[in-house]
DNA sequence: ATAATATCAGTAAAAATTACTATTATTAAA
DNA sequence: TTTAATAATAGTAATTTTTACTGATATTAT
């Protein structure tokens, strides 16, 4: 059965992650809804990001900074990693399908989707950087 | 100065991940190891992987399984995330540059390099799906 | 209201990686 | 070819991120 029942704490967990850009991490999300619900616990957090993530309402990031970011907005879209500040940004891109079945000529197992990760800096470094 | 001294562990390291097409996690860099260097630990095998990687040697895979893959061969390349086995895979295909100037349009950071992975299930998961 | 049960807070445990320390191995120089 | 300097090691402990457990609470349907 497993249905599944309304939550004051998934609820704000799926609102803050759906108004941001920010690609918080699991950790970041909590310090956040801590401000409202002060008693939260970090666990509570983890189950529901990845209950959002199974659902389909959002996505999981895992990148070379060790921890996961999550991201509200489902569609599939590519990300920097700033390998200055550790943050995830949103680069405006098209999603490239093709790269599957480029990848798939002559490869015997299935390609499903794929995960595009750039690395560089973010805007906010390359300032601090000329500054 | 921190001059690089000579030891039969890393070269051990190095000539295994040089050796394989596996993708091999730490543990099991380890575990192979161990084979010839019975007492060598688990943090010598991390400190070595991650030398090879900062010299250029090598290469870190972060994956949604959670743990790192290493790759000896340090040429971009795109790989396959089976998964099933969560075991990594080269994926035959030419790196395509162009995708850092596409994603470095209209943003205002840096763009220095991408890190693509497919996703799906290997061969060998495949033929198991349909045995 | 009541019963059934999904979810929670709080805490403990697990898993992957890194840090620490006394000892050993390598290098270069005497 | 000893000796001195120090990088690297084994073994262990600590850290970090994430997941699992448990008794109490909240939600839903009856």
């Amino acid at each position: 059965m497993q249905a599944t029942k309304y939550s004051r704490q998934r609820e704000a967990v799926k609102e803050y992650l759906k108004g941001t850009y920010s690609h918080p991490t699991a950790d970041e999300v909590y310090q956040e809804i801590r401000k409202i619900y002060p008693n939260i616990s970090l666990g509570t957090v983890y189950r529901n990001l990845n209950l959002l993530v199974e659902q389909g309402e959002a996505i999981k990031l895992t990148t070379e900074g060790g921890k996961d970011h999550f991201d509200g907005n489902p569609m599939q879209h590519y990300h920097l990693y700033c390998e200055r500040c550790g943050r995830v940004l949103d680069i405006a891109m098209d999603p490239m399908q093709q790269l599957n079945t480029l990848a798939q000529v002559g490869y015997a197992g299935t390609i499903r989707s794929h995960s595009l990760l750039f690395l560089g800096e973010c805007e906010n470094c390359c300032k601090q950087n000329a500054g």
